[in-house]
DNA sequence: TCTGGGGTCCTAGGACCC
DNA sequence: TCTGGGGTCCTAGGACCC
């Protein structure tokens, strides 16, 4: 069996863990550059303040019921997840946790036999929100795409189930998959959701009896094919290894403010190769691929709509590093490549692959010492920034202004990783 | 005036090989 | 004049996720 653990509305938990009393009143968090809302408390949502939605939009609801707005605090949200993902670890034993996203791990409970299920469950819950002061929600079934349709459940109905289920008998299964409908299941986005209500199937248990050649053909190949195997309770996509290593490194912001100068792009994409780098060090891999991008904003019928349009240029390393000087090197290029005077650009970006461990690299006997030397180097400014949670030393040609930088005039403080932003109680 | 950031997996089609 | 069958690798782009 497979529970997936996931944590309410969880920056908007972050940021009431430390301000009590915000505890009865509606929050939501705001995405970098505070464009989109990127999570709400149920009172919130209750108050029809749309997911993902622009902020401007939901404005005037917000100021009229005196919601908490906050830009998002990466800071304070990583350094909780972290201790979210320890508890469990610690509950279950580190390789049965598969860390999902920021605020959810699947984990493995094959081991925990069937009658103690939901009591397991339960204690996960409780030493969770014990011990870091977030509060969780538990799905328990026999496959990852039913835990997902559990753990919805157990939000959605919070005061019967007290936030966990387990899903374990048919019966359990087919109740629940009545309950829910095709688009609310992990896995069914937009399209396909559209595709099946045009077959007039519309909850998960008539998708769970679809024929798997009808969806082989209709819904991605072998991805609807796993889907429907996995809503029949055979689990189809396996546990992930912990120690395995992501494929591809991005680093992409949108601008503060609009830029129109080389200088500032060639800062910014500086700036970002620093951060990919950064965390392609920490998981010990180089990488021998690097694009980057641009978005500008493209104009339609001669007036201003936003119409965004991208343009990429790539290069492929001679070998593959982890040393930031030299994917700079071969990033500047790139970026001059991409400019044209005169167009206005909204946000650009870099993606690192080609990535391998980087005790694989390609020996190149005549650069062996500089590359030693390199090496020590990075992982000195990677502890000092590391410890700081933030770029303290930084290259030359990030630039000091960087007056491109995006805007979070509602951040609150870094609670957990500077000392002088510590809470204080009087 | 204003619309995030970072990933994964899959497929189709082209280039190339024997 | 006629032009196979089988395979690999790479890339671009789509769909989906949180």
């Amino acid at each position: 069996m497979i529970a997936i653990v996931d944590c309410n509305s969880f920056y908007c938990s972050c940021e009431r863990l430390f301000r009590p009393d915000l505890n009865n009143r509606p929050v939501v968090v705001l995405s970098n550059n505070d464009g989109c809302i990127i999570a709400r408390t149920d009172e919130a949502k209750a108050l029809g303040v749309g997911m993902a939605g622009p902020y401007y939009q939901n404005k005037e609801v917000i100021e009229k019921n005196n919601v908490a707005v906050f830009s998002s605090n990466y800071n304070l949200y990583g350094d909780l997840s972290m201790r979210v993902m320890d508890t469990m670890r610690f509950l279950v034993g580190d390789n049965r946790v598969e860390v999902y996203s920021v605020d959810e791990a699947f984990l493995n409970l094959d081991d925990v036999a069937e009658n103690k299920l939901a009591a397991v469950a339960k204690n996960i819950k409780d030493t969770v929100e014990m011990w870091t002061g977030i509060k969780v929600s538990v799905g328990v079934a026999p496959s990852k795409v039913l835990s997902k349709v559990a753990n919805r459940l157990s939000k959605k109905y919070k005061k019967e189930t007290q936030g966990v289920i387990v899903l374990h008998t048919a019966q359990q299964i087919q109740e629940a998959l009545l309950k829910t409908k095709v688009e609310d299941i992990w896995g069914v986005g937009r399209q396909s959701a559209i595709k099946l209500n045009h077959q007039g199937i519309t909850d998960g248990w008539q998708l769970r009896n679809v024929p798997v050649e009808w969806a082989r053909k209709n819904l991605g190949g072998v991805v609807g094919v796993r889907l429907i195997k996995e809503l029949n309770g055979t689990p189809c996509i396996p546990m992930k290894d912990p120690l395995e290593v992501k494929k591809m490194i991005a680093t992409t912001r949108m601008f503060g403010k609009p830029v129109y100068e080389l200088k500032d792009l060639k800062e910014a994409v500086a700036t970002y190769v620093s951060r990919a780098a950064e965390k392609l060090r920490r998981q010990h891999c180089a990488a021998s691929f690097i694009d980057v991008f641009v978005v500008t904003n493209g104009f339609k019928n001669a007036k201003y709509e936003y119409n965004p349009q991208s343009a990429h240029r790539h290069v492929i390393l001679p070998n593959a590093t982890s040393n930031t000087n030299e994917f700079i090197k071969y990033a500047l290029p790139l970026i001059e490549m991409l400019f044209t005077p005169g167009l206005k650009y909204l946000k650009a970006g870099i993606i690192l692959s080609g990535i391998v461990p980087d005790n694989s690299i390609q020996g190149n006997l005549f650069i062996e010492d500089a590359t030693k030397q390199q090496r020590t180097l990075m992982n000195t400014i990677d502890n000092i920034n590391f410890s700081q949670r933030d770029d303290i030393i930084k290259y030359a040609a990030s630039g000091l202004k960087r007056n491109w930088k995006m805007r979070q005039e509602l951040r609150s403080k870094r609670f957990t990783s500077r000392w002088n932003e510590l809470y204080e109680i009087k």
